[in-house]
DNA sequence: TGCGGGAGGTTTTTT
DNA sequence: ACCTCCCGCA
């Protein structure tokens, strides 16, 4: 790895404390205070590194590696922490237990569940399966048909969810984000403790629930608690800022009587508050442990100044404000750009070309990222980056065992260690031709209640036009239970089946797809245990990738969620439009501000280059063009922290001007001509905002007309009032 | 029941 | 461009 800082000084603790800044008194704090200690850290300073520091120190004094408990967000990140304190001591602490919240959680209830009554074989089902759920839910409930404003099944999973990582009621959460729901309130109720039972049922547990009952277990179960406690005797949170009520409940309950627990914080970068994360966590960390030991850290190591006072102009803008304001020493004139294209095409080709000018002046390509709100709006970009044949890796959106093909393969697993899961079954009985939804959910509900599911297949009445087919899923299924257990074998075994199966159903794209197949086959052989293949797919999927590229250095294309924790030379944050950042619905208030630290943190991912880009015009899922301006919070920025350029729109970049006030204030509306009855005649065609297209059929002496729309019929409009377009 | 075609409505972010 | 719903036909 480039530029790792700590390979360098893997043997000189004192040396490398110096380089980096942290003075003598907030080094020895940070490894050696017995007893909580909260780490309040900017953007860029470091603060996994500190955590890395604690484990090596600890280490080091011969606290025993297992009983140090390192809790992070992502997978990735706990493993590249224990290998940078590995670094540290000359060492591996492969010891350490480190992973995720939810990681934990698995393995916790799987061994201990039992104290609650839980069954260990159940399942984890992830967004998209609980949405499955709901779906199902929802027509069997008889919701949605009739009523239009009926919430889409992601937003009722999203509801639930809040709630429960929010600790309110269904009810108040409603009621503070989804006023314009509570007509549904009822409906929305049943179908959430529906959606409680039916996981029950099945053995089916979701990322709530792995929380849920942990934190269950931790209370309830006093001798569980006090293993678990007697175990761990210092405990560690990175990004503590991400935590909800629950996981801070977790790390309370899960700490000795020591309570030596660290945990590294940013409120600035809190980023997840719509998964329940709530960064007053961080601010009520003294008060939950007490006696807490406070140490913040405001120099940057990454940035140059410029750069900095961009990102610290942002979150000055912030209504609520915060008490850290960053400094660095590395030092640099070049002012960050902003870019505002014609359009979304000029946009992602100044992209492409800058990049080009990048990489030829020596930016490794692995070293810039384009960062973006949402996966879609960097489709424009994706295009253009093929056209030109530069290589690119792109993080967040759809994951590999999302897509369908592999949700299908994963099924056939999944039903071996679950027999319950009758989601899985369904996903597989649907495969069969001449079976549809209807029929799969019979046979899925007769394995439901079936104590023993290969003789209730085994005996099941298949009708004819079927029979065949379901014969020899039943032989699979067979073969599978009497295999030796080993996932490549499994895997062998289960698509020598699936193959016809699968290039009927993708018989468009198949080829395009079978590689992910070659993939999983790759990433199951690596699995001793079919479970832990199970849970992991489950926790954290597999990023996609392209076997023959995956050692080539490319450019990052990610969404800034996705982003976070990283950092690179260059960094374009592009889609910066009025009505695309912040995102359109995102309401005044607490949103709002949790959009703008989002682009905070987008920002503060840059070195040295940092590009702004937006476009002017948009295309509306119609086909229509729409003009925009760039995202208030870039209006609101003051004047001089970056750079213009302009598209020129006939190609040829980079004419430079000093940003002019009146550029940098909000877009005014356009002002449209009053169209007057002149304008009209009978028979002419218009648009109308809510009644679409339609043609004038009479024109009166007033100011109005009747008017005959494709969708809603004859309407008479006043020409003053309607605002209508003439096509 | 299942399936194919066509129309219509939709899209945040993630462990 | 993608998913879902609805309709008519086998």
């Amino acid at each position: 790895m480039n530029g790792d800082p700590f390979s360098a000084v893997a043997d000189k603790h004192s040396e490398f404390v110096d380089l980096q800044g942290l003075n003598k008194p907030q080094y020895e704090a940070v490894t050696t205070t017995e007893g909580p200690v909260l780490v309040i850290a900017g953007a860029g300073s470091g603060k996994t590194r500190t955590l890395v520091y604690r484990v090596a120190h600890l280490v080091d004094k011969g606290v025993a590696p297992e009983s140090i408990l390192l809790l992070t967000f992502t997978r990735k990140a706990s493993q590249e922490m224990l290998w940078r304190a590995g670094r540290l001591l000359n060492e591996t602490c492969s010891r350490v237990v480190g992973g995720t919240f939810h990681g934990i959680a698995n393995l916790l209830l799987r061994r201990y569940g039992s104290h609650l009554g839980f069954d260990s074989s159940f399942s984890i089902i992830d967004r998209a399966d609980a949405e499955g759920i709901v779906n199902l839910l929802k027509s069997s409930l008889g919701l949605g048909k009739k009523e239009k404003r009926f919430p889409s099944k992601r937003v009722v999973v999203n509801m639930i969810s809040g709630a429960v990582n929010k600790s309110m009621n269904l009810e108040t959460l409603v009621q503070e984000q989804y006023g314009h729901l509570l007509d549904h309130l009822e409906d929305i109720e049943k179908l959430r403790r529906h959606y409680h039972d039916f996981k029950l049922d099945h053995g089916l547990m979701d990322y709530d629930d792995l929380l849920v009952n942990l934190r269950r277990l931790l209370e309830e179960s006093p001798e569980v608690q006090q293993t678990i406690a007697g175990r761990f005797s210092y405990i560690m949170v990175d990004e503590y800022q991400d935590t909800n009520l629950i996981q801070a409940d977790i790390v309370r309950l899960a700490a000795n009587e020591s309570k030596n627990v660290m945990v590294v914080g940013d409120d600035s970068q809190s980023i997840y508050s719509f998964r329940g994360a709530d960064f007053y966590n961080i601010m009520r960390f003294p008060k939950d442990f007490g006696d807490t030991r406070v140490i913040k850290l405001e120099e940057n190591y990454r940035s140059t100044q410029p750069i900095l006072s961009l990102t610290n102009n942002i979150i000055e803008n912030a209504a609520e404000k915060y008490t850290k304001t960053l400094f660095t020493s590395i030092e640099g004139d070049w002012l960050p750009k902003l870019f505002g294209g014609r359009d979304e095409l000029e946009e992602a080709s100044f992209i492409v070309q800058t990049i080009k000018k990048l990489i030829q002046q020596g930016v490794e390509p692995a070293n810039i990222a384009v960062l973006f709100r949402s996966s879609f709006h960097s489709y424009k970009l994706e295009i253009e980056l093929t056209a030109d044949r530069i290589e690119y890796e792109k993080r967040g959106g759809l994951k590999l065992t999302e897509s369908a093909h592999m949700k299908d393969m994963i099924a056939f697993f999944r039903v071996l260690t679950n027999p319950q899961d009758t989601l899985s079954w369904n996903r597989i009985l649907l495969q069969l031709e001449k079976v549809g939804p209807a029929t799969a959910q019979k046979i899925s509900n007769t394995i439901a209640g079936a104590d023993d599911v290969l003789y209730t297949l085994q005996n099941y009445r298949a009708k004819t036009t079927w029979k065949e087919a379901f014969d020899r899923l039943v032989l699979l299924y067979e073969k599978l239970l009497g295999a030796e257990q080993k996932p490549g074998m499994l895997f062998e075994i289960a698509l020598h089946y699936y193959q016809p199966i699968f290039e009927r159903l993708y018989s468009d794209d198949y080829p395009k797809r079978q590689k992910d197949l070659d993939q999983l086959k790759g990433i199951m052989e690596g699995y001793e245990e079919l479970q832990s293949f199970i849970d992991d797919t489950a926790l954290d999927p597999p990023e996609q990738v392209n076997a023959e590229e995956s050692c080539m250095d490319r450019l990052v294309l990610s969404t800034i969620h996705s982003a976070k924790g990283l950092e690179f030379d260059a960094v374009f944050v592009m889609g910066l439009a009025d009505g695309r950042f912040p995102h359109a619905s995102a309401s005044y208030g607490e949103q709002w501000e949790e959009e703008r630290r989002l682009l905070y943190v987008a920002a503060t991912r840059a070195r040295k280059y940092l590009y702004l880009t937006y476009p002017r015009q948009l295309m509306t899922p119609d086909r229509q063009f729409r003009r925009t301006g760039m995202s208030p919070f870039l209006s609101e920025m003051s004047g001089g922290l970056f750079e213009r350029i302009n598209g020129t729109g006939a190609g040829g970049y980079g004419q430079r001007e000093q940003i002019s006030l009146e550029e940098a204030l909000p877009v005014r509306k356009k002002k449209t001509k009053k169209l007057q009855m002149e304008d009209f005649s009978v028979g002419c065609k218009v648009r109308h905002p809510f009644f679409g297209t339609g043609t004038v059929k009479k024109t009166s002496k007033g100011r109005s007309l009747d008017i005959y729309f494709d969708r809603h019929g004859l309407k008479t409009l006043h020409l003053d009032y309607a605002k209508l377009t003439i096509l």
